[in-house]
DNA sequence: CACAAAATACGAACTTAATCGTATCTTGTG
DNA sequence: CACAAGATACGATTAAGTTCGTATTTTGTG
């Protein structure tokens, strides 16, 4: 019996700091702040304050051992990407993944990206 | 010169209301209430309040001629859509449209949407 | 072994979202 | 033409998210 909560959806702050984990693998708060500074002005508290309420919120794990906490994305960046996909197709698609993925598609999607999607479904013949 | 201000992002109770006024065309709040009650509790001034939020934010126009106002989708669901996932795509796939598609279509995709996919894709050739 | 540096913990302030109770306004009709 | 039904307006409450200042704790090293 598979008792854990699922992954709750992450804020967008939270979401930036799960970006940085992903890119950086598991890191100390003064790691993620200085890798977020570069792109964005934000206090070093904030930071910690925001993964550690991610930590309540089981989004990621940390390990205590040393004196600066090093944290890490307790679910892949695949699986939170489908789970947010999942969410948008079911809110503003109507269910449809087709729907979505003709939405997605667009003039600025470029040749090499629609070559990727071919390419994808070529792969999927079952 | 563009003046409009791009339109805000619609919240998730906004969201739901939206899609009731696509689906119904323009709606009293009385109508809208009555429909997104077949699915969920919400109390009438709830409703009324949300839709005047969203009067305000311009995510609907509302006819005032008459005593009950009547509301109106300000953008298309299609437009709606493209920015929902255009800020997705931002936020979570680093930009990247194929990365969401490839992630949108799993096991639970049906053989039907995805020759839909195909379809859209063989239409695009450029 | 004290202390400075650097880390975490705590909590307050502010904002936005969501919900709904109550007050007020409008109007068809008896 | 009063008034009940039904509409909108308003304001309060609660919760979540974001930010950051300050307090406290930990530890390497002189």
């Amino acid at each position: 019996m598979v008792n854990a909560r699922p992954a709750a959806k992450p804020t967008e702050a939270e979401l930036t700091l799960l970006n940085v984990l992903w890119k950086m693998g598991p890191a100390t708060v003064r790691q993620v702040h200085d890798e977020v500074s570069n792109y964005q002005k934000t206090g070093y508290t904030t930071v910690l304050k925001i993964l550690q309420i991610m930590h309540e919120k089981a989004l990621v794990i940390r390990d205590e051992s040393n004196r600066a906490h090093v944290y890490a994305a307790a679910n892949s960046e695949t699986h939170t990407q489908s789970s947010l996909i999942k969410d948008l197709i079911s809110k503003a698609f109507g269910g449809s993944t087709s729907k979505l993925v003709m939405r997605a598609i667009d003039d600025s999607t470029s040749a090499k990206e629609i070559n990727d999607i071919r390419q994808l479904l070529d792969s999927l013949d079952k």
